[in-house]
RNA sequence: GGAGAGAUGGCCGAGUGGUCGAAGGCGCACGCCUGGAAAGUGUGUAUACGCCAAAAGCGUAUCAUGGGUUCGAAUCCCAUUCUCUCCGCCA
């Protein structure tokens, strides 16, 4: 949720920013602040209400205390009428408060300026790339024709105990999944990150504080007895720690980390995208989190991008790194890198990172603050990235590693797999 | 699942109808003291919104949440949620 005050005295600022999601925010702006104006004459009126029968009231007291019984009671016909005011006031400004509310929450973040135009994914401009495509011999297969040669995946177990988008892993698949956790794991630490291993399921206030929640609840499983939601990711749980928290400024960086599954219904996809592992309804990820100083956010995005990309050079595969572009960029983000790599044998990239920074959209949601050097308490930056999402690099490290004698295993994760073959 | 107890500030904890945003303690911040530190000591220490050009100041709301009683509610009543204890079940 963007921040009244900010709207209040940047409004063209942010009609301009908005235009780059291609959004025309001049009348919902205008709106906001026709609302906003009406809300505090409102609460003007409702406070001066209360202030006087909250006078009267001690009055009263002092009255009765005093035996002055006649006088009391004579006040007591004028609370009356102010406690009748008083409703239809109260009444009025919550109308008021919660169609500003309703309004506001339709925003979507506002892009950061770097941000290119464009309208879709072919908009988006590719800021970096590194790494030689494979040479596949002759023969070469996608992972999901890999995973049944070599019986490391699953996909007809997972069909019939649960249903499409569950697979099984099995033996070294199930093993390289294990590797390739405590490998990212690892190295999320020694980059400084804090290790936590959240709750898989949130309630409902946890989903409204990271966005998923109202505008996305369809992606989300729900435990209709409890009211609880499977998160689609850990950014869900580890973010909403910090929910209603107030930071002291020496507590940034926060720098977390957590590993989970991931349960997304991803209701609506078909076809190739949803091909073997390439989209799944259960997933592993490691994700990192970190809430930071406003100032400092982009530093440290930059600083996230970069950790990612040393992720994917460890593993040798080919990625570019996208910066997307307005349109399409997620709601709540303010700027976004995409991860992807390529996978040989589909020969089509594939997401398996987005690293953004939604500078104080979630933290405003969340009521996530800090106090500054100068006492004064400010909304914080909130930053999140995959680092990273297991299936689409299972995928991508099958096919482009695929010999005739078998799969071969990154130098970088043999200590964790304890074999550099799949056969 | 059954029975009972409870929910107060960053934490502990007092408060059963008015003068209570809330005693006291701890913690924290700043100062004094000290060669330095500890101890001691003084002051300060919630959040949101509104009024004001702004600061100071003032107003309003907030003692789990929502509603009610009352001139007046942290305090009384109702509902909801959550937590704890005991029993049952169980990795």
């Amino acid at each position: 949720m963007l921040e009244l005050n900010y709207i209040r005295e940047h409004t063209a600022e942010v009609a301009e920013r908005l235009a780059i999601k291609n959004i025309d925010a001049t009348e919902i702006l205008q709106r906001i602040l026709d609302l906003d104006l009406r809300r505090r004459e409102a609460q003007k009126e409702l406070d001066d209400n209360l202030a006087e029968s909250n006078a009267i009231s001690k009055q009263v007291g002092e009255l009765f205390k005093s035996g002055k019984a006649a006088e009391a009671n004579e006040l007591k016909a004028r609370t009356a009428e102010l406690k009748v005011s008083a409703k239809t006031l109260q009444e009025k400004l919550d109308t008021l408060v919660a169609e500003q509310n309703n309004t506001l929450v339709q925003l979507p973040n506002t892009p950061h300026p770097s941000v290119p135009r464009g309208k879709s994914a072919s908009d988006n401009e590719t800021v970096h790339s590194e790494g030689q495509f494979p040479d596949l011999y002759e023969g070469a297969v996608p992972h999901w024709e890999l995973a049944s040669k070599y019986d490391i995946i699953d996909f007809e177990l997972g069909n019939k105990v649960t249903g499409a988008g569950f697979p099984f892993y099995k033996g070294k698949g199930a093993r390289l999944q294990r590797a390739l956790i405590n490998f990212f794991l690892d190295r999320a630490i020694e980059a400084g990150y804090h290790e936590i291993q959240p709750p898989l399921v949130v309630n409902e206030a946890s989903g409204y504080g990271t966005g998923q929640l109202p505008d996305k609840d369809g992606q989300m499983y729900f435990c209709e007895v409890d009211k609880l939601y499977l998160i689609p990711t850990a950014e869900v749980p580890v973010t909403n720690i910090y929910r209603d928290v107030i930071l002291k400024a020496g507590d940034f960086p926060v720098k977390n980390v957590a590993y989970s599954n991931c349960f997304r219904r991803e209701a609506g996809s078909y076809g190739k995208d949803v091909r073997g592992l390439n989209r799944l309804h259960q997933f592993d990820k490691v994700e990192i989190v970190q809430i930071q100083d406003p100032d400092k956010s982009y530093e440290t995005l930059e600083e996230m991008r970069d950790y990612v990309a040393g992720l994917l050079r460890s593993l040798e595969l080919p990625f570019r790194i996208v910066k997307l572009c307005g349109g399409d960029m997620s709601f709540t983000s303010a700027l976004t890198y995409d991860f992807e790599v390529y996978s040989a044998a589909q020969e089509r990239w594939l997401e398996v990172s987005s690293v953004s920074n939604f500078e104080s959209f979630q933290a405003n949601r969340m009521k996530l603050r800090f106090k500054d050097e100068n006492g004064k308490t400010r909304l914080c930056h909130t930053l999140n990235g995959s680092a990273l999402a297991l299936p689409r690099i299972v995928a991508s490290l099958l096919e482009n590693n695929q010999t005739p004698e078998g799969i071969r295993i990154p130098s970088a994760l043999v200590r964790y797999t304890g074999f550099d073959l799949i056969s």
